[in-house]
DNA sequence: GAATTAAGCGAACGGTCGTGCTATTTTGGC
DNA sequence: GCCAAAATAGCACGACCGTTCGCTTAATTC
């Protein structure tokens, strides 16, 4: 790996854990640099516009979220353990990644929710994959047996994910100490709820 | 009411509104006094700093949300059509109010989730004021025997919080044309799981 | 209607923003 | 060890940021 794309990434180490706490938009070009003690158009010159940092800062995001959070819920089996695994690490996937600001794409979605252009098209792709990846492991979760086989997976994987949202609301906003609690018995009633032969 | 305290409104007016696109942080006085037609310093003058600003918008926010949400679902029958109404108004209460950027307090939540000081404070308090609302309501279907007896009614308005704010993510930033169907569904069955004499 | 206070304007301040240039240094292949 | 290429620095730019000041105009009070 060449000298330029090792600073480079190093950059974009630095650029997720900054836009975790100051978002995407927050993310200063000026900031970064002092923090990597080199000069604004040095680290610009990586970059040719600062949306294009933000999407790099937020594709490098999601690769820290594949290997924090997707790939070691792979290790754990098929099914209800998975689906677990999954909520475990994605609660635990900002400080594991030395994200002090949150997910950063929690963050993201609020600054562009409404803000067309390429940032928010990559957002909300990557956002898709997610669901996506939640509602594949319910549906492997159905084959096991250990959920409903009528399951709307999407649906699942929509309650899931609000789960989490919430987690994130409670226990960095709120400073809730019961946050991971109330999460663990959310996801437990959503589970219970949708299990084979259950009466709805 | 003077002419101070009349335009002083229609800056918050215009404020929330231009917050919940571009946040607190965005939130600028330059814009704000552009689009308002009047001078930087001018309408500095309203407020002392920009914080004093922001802390108003909230405020201003709030009370625009009692308006919205708190109010309209006080008219709907204690217990179960109380907390539908409540679900139904959150859903609706940005475009309601013309806050064409999205509910302004999940907005901040993710702006201030990890910045200390006043703004996030008051926006604390006030989210815990709206988790109590829910809490009561719930403990209202309790007494009403809409709910079970044993139900803990601060995890009913956690989940239900959560509910709302995975509507809230999938209709503005994914765009999800089934976000509403999705979050009804997912009161459902969050409500259905919790009634009365129900297995656990 | 005069006196007093409040409201708003315009210009300026020191900063920081993103983004261009042009040098200079560093790197890597020969 | 040379030389092209890549990486980085330095500097300047226009724009906008929050904030301050002194001034004018408008509203309120007596």
């Amino acid at each position: 790996m060449s000298k330029g794309q090792i600073t480079r990434q190093q950059i974009l180490d630095h650029a997720v854990a900054l836009a975790s706490k100051v978002g995407l938009s927050g993310l200063t070009i000026g900031r970064l640099a002092d923090d990597l003690k080199l000069s604004k158009s040095g680290l610009f010159g990586h970059f040719q516009s600062k949306e294009a940092l933000q999407l790099k800062t937020l594709e490098a995001g999601a690769e820290r979220f594949i290997d924090a959070v997707v790939r070691p819920a792979l290790k754990a089996p098929r099914g209800e353990p998975r689906l677990r695994a999954l909520l475990d690490h994605w609660c635990r996937w900002p400080e594991q990644s030395s994200l002090h600001g949150g997910c950063l794409f929690v963050q993201a979605a609020a600054e562009f929710d409404d803000l067309a252009g390429p940032v928010k098209d990559l957002l909300v792709r990557l956002q898709k994959d997610w669901l996506d990846v939640l509602a594949n492991a319910a549906r492997a979760a159905v084959s096991e047996g250990h959920l409903a086989a009528d399951l709307d997976v999407e649906q699942f994987a929509h309650e899931m994910y609000g789960v989490m949202l919430m987690y994130h609301h409670a226990s960095r906003l709120l400073g809730d100490p019961m946050a991971e609690q109330r999460s663990k018995a959310a996801f437990d009633s959503l589970f219970d709820s949708r299990r084979p032969g259950q009466s709805r």
